[in-house]
DNA sequence: GGGCGTCTTTGAACCTGTTCAAAAAAAGGC
DNA sequence: GCCTTTTTTTGAACAGGTTCAAAGACGCCC
């Protein structure tokens, strides 16, 4: 039957990750996940192409867990600011325990060819998925601009999104206190560069920026964040 | 005599980082770099306590390069944004031959513990550095705002800096022209914001950023970018 | 039950980064 | 020149990721 094998890759992958949690990524070696999974090293290599699927396959299972605990929580017709700060702390609740190798999760997810670049190709559905959180997160939210702006939002919520990652992979304080910080504080200022947009000043500028965001994605797809 | 052995240091590092531009970073063995430079292995180890270290040494050549080759360029009186985009293209110049691996060199910087990561303390010499060159721009360039604002301007035009070479990491175009255009597009945008930092509006929100900023260094050091 | 094709599993091996104790070479003192 | 100390160099070895050909287990048709 096929369980059997889906199972067995299942003990792989569960095993895997709980090394990864416990010991962090180096000191979790492949015939460690294998011994204590039960088999021998090369048959992991049967389920998994190598240590880096494993780490994709965390990655992509984080990404789930982040949507499952922020979606419930979004509060219709709150503000902005108060949703997106808590979509944001719940990635950072998701992401907690395995903030020990977070910069070799970066290191993974940053390199150019790799499948679980966010920015690249193969990731396009979870981009998709975690942008399609921030649009849930602008269409319940109250006070959100809209046009072209608006159209955006969600996507450079998500490019917000992406930076307070990296500030929590290099953040050293305990428990990452200080990306709770970054979250409360970035979160209102968002909202008031938003409503910035409805003065001449702002629309200009926002206007500007979001040209260059559009000439920075022409053309080929995959461009990097924070514009 | 102390050179013979500071020669054969040189050797080692120059094979190395050759190797590291022509075949990239994984294809770098360590006993490749050792034959090629005409020594044993383990030999290279006595020079280099290992291949990160090379890697280490090759981040240290480049902002070194950087500075030489950005510092000159400064011009006294020129707007801010035409310098900061004049030190950003030398930066790009710069880190070119080495875009193949740039991912590994991230990886390897935003290491929490990594003697590398541009936050942490043992680059505190090198931020300094890039700090002054930014500052340099700051007072060489007309038209900056002073205050609070001001006095931050190096580090924070440092920190856009450190963007816009994330940004350079992740860029897939031929020659990485959409950094370029980055590079274009953001300057003159970083100089509006700069300069609406004169109307009340802005000014509210610029020194709550400001602030914000202050909370997150505050206590200890070494946090990431991007505010 | 016997044969056959597919799916799983394995042990041995390869290549990597790295360490280490011991050899070789160099430097210095007399 | 010879002995001692220090600096350089080396070969062998270890642990880790990964590959591979061969063995084993399984399901299915007759």
């Amino acid at each position: 039957m096929a369980q059997k094998s889906e199972q067995t890759r299942q003990v792989v992958l569960d095993t895997a990750l709980r090394l990864f949690r416990q010991e962090g990524y180096a000191a979790t070696t492949m015939r460690r996940i294998a011994t204590e999974a039960g088999l021998s090293p090369s048959n992991a290599y049967y389920y998994f192409s190598g240590k880096d699927e494993l780490v994709q396959e965390l990655y992509r299972q984080l990404q789930v867990e982040h949507r499952q605990a922020a979606a419930p929580g979004i509060e219709p017709g709150a503000r902005l600011e108060v949703n997106l700060a808590h979509v944001l702390h719940r990635g950072l609740d998701t992401n907690a325990p395995y903030h020990a190798f977070g910069s070799t999760l970066l290191a993974s997810a940053l390199a150019p060819g790799s499948p679980v670049n966010p920015f690249g190709p193969d990731q396009a559905e979870a981009r998709e998925a975690a942008t399609g959180l921030m649009a849930e997160v602008v269409r319940a939210s109250s006070g959100v601009p809209g046009g072209a702006l608006g159209e955006r939002l969600p996507h450079l919520l998500w490019l917000a999104y992406m930076g307070v990652t990296l500030f929590w992979v290099l953040d050293t304080s305990e428990e990452q206190r200080r990306t709770r910080v970054l979250v409360d504080g970035a979160a209102p200022l968002i909202s008031r560069v938003l409503r910035l947009s409805r003065l001449p000043v702002g629309r200009g500028l926002i206007e500007d920026a979001l040209g260059l965001m559009d000439r920075l994605t022409a053309g080929a797809e995959q461009a990097g964040g924070r514009a």
